[in-house]
DNA sequence: ACAAAGTAAAGAT
DNA sequence: TTTACTTTGT
């Protein structure tokens, strides 16, 4: 993936550094790169489609990074792939083929009963879908988080961002794992970001700047950068045998010229060269310069810089291998996450994992029927809350809804000590309703947020109901994370069984506490994620160490303290609801 | 000296 | 998975 060799041929050049500083900038993130190492935990789920809730555990693992900049003040705004395009073809195929040969393993495994193989094989062979990415679209939009879906490369729309002002929807850096940032000009790339914020950086001014790092290029400029890079293999285009990153760097410095380059290059291994190497080089370097990206304030596509004269020439006019052109309105429906940029078939809004066409999520429902509640948990807090079920009782749920007030559910606040918190939102879909989801906290300028009426089609009910249930255990008032933001509703399960369900869903960290949770009287549970401040900064995430279960004298002790701080939280956000 | 392929050990989830 | 190191061939 990416200019192979490149990060480790830039060492010298690359620093360790920690997120933090870019406290109060607007950073640009690869979602792909989360995505998949988000679906690694849950890579059989995934692979087999299973209904089980753990193939949610890739959302918990975006947000959770996500969450960990925002608690260092900074702006996320996160980009996803779009398209293929046409250069990348050969690659994908090669990814495609490796993936289905080890899930093809995988079954093989799975059915000798070789369960811990099969895993190991089903994480070499999952894959990021458009429905994956629509998940955390649907999650991002209710936590106000900034996102784009790029028309094709997420590379190249970041990496056009990270060009423009901060004023004009513009990033200052970008974290992702992926090389080709790099040789797309991308100014300050932060590579191999750990949960705790830690990453290694490369900052190209201070590339080409350096007189002391070791690979000098301060006789170079960003096109033969980029030139270096294709030349020493990217998915665009594999290098010519016998060359890789250090060939390309010598080739380059020398010449100068990616023309004499070229010509040096033929000369040298004219035998081994493909006929067309010299269009595809061409065409590969275009990618990087001209890539076709959104255009957040036209809402167009545009290309990222403007094609040269002589490049059109030279490619006759054709610029299929950027991808094709799209109409705006297309290329918009895409950008906000609406339309699948590989089906090309509009997202369903109601579904939203694609395979249970019965339960809905729409966006949270704090954020939809009471925006200043969503501002404040995700500003403060650290809440968050996601999916939402619908309820069958259409009736009863109407009539709660009707006669109560936001007193009734601080009332239901003291209900803590019963571990469970019902919490009947009404939801009536109206245009007042959908006015109400773009919150003031989203700025005008940002057009990801704002969805017309019309796009918001409602076919079978004209006014639903969202029920949120919350378990928290009494001892710890530590929010449990139940349903896991999809829509799937939980069976209707007799006490035994829910427990034991509710046990599967939980992360091993907090299944002792599940065990505290028999009382939970709904069968739609919502999960609330709450997370204090304290816990995310120093240590985010309890170690998981699956085969302590059982609670000793310390952790209760050592939880008491901040239980308080939860417990406070909680009230402050239910009195707020 | 470099590329490419192989190996082994460490790291993440 | 990535990283670092080894071997082989040019």
């Amino acid at each position: 993936m990416g200019i192979k060799d490149l990060l480790r041929f830039m060492k010298p050049h690359i620093e360790p550094i920690h997120i933090k500083k870019y406290a109060s900038k607007r950073v640009g993130i690869d979602a792909y790169s989360w995505l998949h190492k988000g679906a690694y935990s849950c890579s059989m789920e995934l692979c087999l489609n299973s209904d089980n809730n753990k193939k949610m555990r890739y959302i918990e693992y975006f947000m959770h990074r996500i969450n960990l900049l925002r608690h260092h003040k900074i702006t996320p705004v996160v980009v996803f792939d779009g398209g293929n395009i046409p250069c990348k073809a050969a690659t994908e195929d090669d990814r495609h083929r490796k993936r289905k040969a080890n899930r093809d393993l995988a079954m093989v495994k799975l059915k000798e009963g070789n369960v811990s193989a099969a895993i190991e094989l089903f994480q070499r062979a999952v894959s990021i879908n458009p429905s994956m990415a629509h998940q955390v679209i649907q999650v991002l939009r209710s936590e106000n988080i900034e996102y784009v879906v790029a028309p094709y490369e997420a590379d190249a729309q970041l990496a056009y961002m990270c060009s423009l002002e901060p004023e004009k929807g513009g990033i200052v850096a970008v974290i992702t794992e992926d090389s080709d940032l790099v040789a797309y000009g991308c100014q300050a790339i932060v590579f191999k970001m750990d949960r705790y914020g830690n990453g290694e950086e490369i900052v190209l001014n201070n590339v080409f700047d350096s007189v002391a790092r070791k690979p000098s290029f301060r006789n170079l400029d960003m096109e033969l950068f980029t030139g270096m890079c294709v030349i020493a293999g990217c998915d665009f285009l594999p290098s010519v045998p016998g060359i890789g990153i250090g060939k390309a760097y010598a080739l380059v410095s020398k010449y100068r010229n990616l023309d004499r380059v070229l010509s040096v290059l033929k000369l040298e291994k004219g035998n081994l060269m493909p006929e067309d190497y010299l269009k595809s080089f061409r065409e590969a370097v275009a990618v990087f310069q001209h890539a076709q990206i959104y255009d957040v304030d036209t809402k167009k596509l545009k290309h990222m810089k403007p094609l040269p004269e002589n490049l059109l020439q030279f490619l006759n006019g054709e610029l299929e291998f950027l991808g094709p052109e799209m109409p705006p309105s297309v290329a918009t429906a895409i950008a906000e996450g609406n339309l699948d940029p590989i089906s090309m078939e509009a997202f369903d809004h109601f579904v939203s994992s694609g395979c249970h066409p019965d339960p809905i999520v729409i966006q949270t429902s704090c954020q939809l029927s009471r925006p200043k509640a969503a501002v404040v948990s995700t500003q403060e807090s650290f809440f968050t809350v996601f999916s939402s079920h619908k309820t069958r009782e259409h009736d009863i749920a109407e009539k709660q809804i009707s006669d109560s007030n936001e007193g009734k559910y601080l009332k239901e606040a003291a209900a803590l000590e019963k571990l469970v918190m019902p919490l009947e939102i009404r939801k009536t879909v109206d245009s007042s309703m959908v006015q109400n989801r773009n919150p003031m906290k989203v700025p005008d300028n940002n057009p990801f947020k704002k969805m017309k009426c019309d796009e918001i089609q409602l076919d079978q009910t004209e006014s639903m109901t969202e029920q949120v249930s919350v378990a928290i255990d009494v001892e710890n008032f530590d929010i449990l994370c139940v349903t896991p933001y999809s829509s799937t509703p939980l069976e209707v399960l007799d006490k035994s069984s829910r427990k034991r369900r509710l046990n599967d869903i939980c992360s091993d960290q907090t299944a002792e506490q599940v065990s505290g949770i028999t009382e939970v009287e709904d069968p739609d549970i919502l999960c609330i994620n709450l997370e204090s401040q304290e816990s995310v900064n120093s240590k985010p995430i309890k170690a998981a160490d699956g085969k302590r279960r059982g609670k000793t004298e310390k952790s209760k002790k050592s939880n008491s303290k901040s239980s308080e701080n939860k417990k406070s939280s909680i009230l402050n956000f239910f009195s707020r609801v």
